[in-house]
DNA sequence: CGGACTATTGATTTGCGTCAAAGATTGTGG
DNA sequence: CCACAATCTTTGACGCAAATCAATAGTCCG
């Protein structure tokens, strides 16, 4: 085994961390056929209502993936970042999501749904994992629910950044400054907010020193009060509070 | 085989309706253990940030799952209605998705993780059914961020209607009259609204005949209208597009 | 170097929140 | 079965956070 350009050794690392995997099993990951793609910034990998026989690993990028009313505003509904697998659960339900869109230059590493599927037929343990790994989403999801519902704008915005700040992490420790190839127009779609209350928003918290997004970069200036700011706590992120709990359904065989 | 009190018949029914499961891995689910609990409006089943050891069926009545932010406001993330099974992620992922609370007299099946576990590992296809399901709640969940983040009151409101009268159904068709035992404030707290502003968009809904809610009944009068008022599209409710995508990862062994 | 995004700031508007208070319903215990 | 307490619904007046409108600077890229 060798690394190549398309290998998909950190989406197996990410799958690691929450889920315990037998060589053969990551194996069987990294022998998934891929297909590299490169999408421009504010290109469509999927539009809304669309049906895609791929999911895709981000290898570099930022994909967003959102939907839309009927008056045409954008609802950005996820990040999805470098060592995520988007559209894993389009393997098993492929509908009703939305579209999906390269919020900056992205490569991506496509994998047929057949190949996702009969992998999951074959080792249930790497089905167990992606099922897992939808529910990190599904709990990212429902936080975002919260954000946008019950958050002011300026509160909202400092959510958002410690969130990324903790996913972009390894470990999910805090990185204190890391890449986020978003414009404040983009930052909205997610929030729930005009480009320009975003704008009003972010200059409140670097005025405040507490963070700075500029040229796609965000510095955290002061960690535990962008936190409280952003009435942000990790522990919708990690894991699994009990490593015992994250063992497997399944034995090896 | 004879149905009983505690028969968890309509979670077979409604599993089966996404996913093709055989008779012995019906016979599977419905011999899980269950202990019968009765709980009355307004209490909690699990608080947030507790770990629940169960995963609940819903028999009757309506559960809420919520969060809530620093200053106390509260946010409905999720109806589970009768039929539903409720943390049935939790048996794989039991961290960072708030607490459960019955919107109104609730009685639930509760089944041990163990038990979910143990029937997930020995059945690929259950555990594959189960995965499918969390995906259709991560789609209604995704529903709800555009919707409180784009939607404005009346739309709302009149979407959030619209969906659980698709939800309520048999078969997703289109109930125009059903029960939904909530109160205009718990409304307010899924729709990010406040109880008055609910009772205002009501009153509109109301007043142009599209729909009444009194009493915990919902009346549809005019539903084409109302799915337009609602920015209303079912079809992130349904199972799948195409039949023969939905067939299994596994065979039966 | 020019055209198209992107960020920033100010002035004004508005949908929804907040506060308040009066009815309608529901439930409960005597 | 009634009384009264508690919860829920409805309506009005007012305030505010964020949207909208508008215009000027940066910035990136071909």
């Amino acid at each position: 085994m060798h690394d190549t350009d398309h290998s998909l050794q950190p989406f197996v690392d990410r799958l690691s961390c929450r889920s315990i995997l037998t060589d053969e099993e990551k194996k069987a990951i990294l022998a998934l056929p891929t297909n590299i793609m490169k999408l421009r910034a504010r290109h469509d990998l999927v539009r809304v209502d669309e049906v895609t026989p791929y999911s895709s690993f981000v290898s570099t990028g930022l994909m967003g993936r959102y939907g839309q009313t009927a008056s045409g505003a954008r609802q950005i509904t996820a990040f999805h970042i470098p060592g995520d697998m988007v559209d894993l659960h389009s393997a098993v339900r492929p509908i009703g999501v939305g579209g999906l869109t390269a919020l900056s230059d992205t490569v991506l590493f496509r994998i047929p749904h057949t190949a996702i599927r009969s992998l999951a037929a074959r080792y249930p343990a790497i089905a167990e994992a992606f099922w897992r790994d939808s529910l990190l989403d599904a709990a990212i999801l429902m936080q975002w629910v919260i954000n946008v519902g019950r958050r002011d704008a300026r509160t909202r915005i400092a959510h958002a950044l410690c969130e990324m700040s903790i996913r972009y992490g390894r470990d999910r420790e805090v990185l204190t400054a890391y890449a986020f190839p978003v414009t404040q127009e983009q930052l909205g779609d997610a929030t729930a907010l005009t480009p320009v209350h975003v704008n009003r928003s972010l200059k409140s918290l670097r005025e405040d020193g507490l963070v700075t997004h500029k040229g796609g970069q965000v510095y955290i200036a002061e960690w535990e009060q962008l936190a409280r700011a952003g009435d942000f706590d990790a522990a919708y992120l990690v894991a699994d509070t009990k490593p015992e709990r994250q063992k497997r359904l399944l034995e090896p065989r």
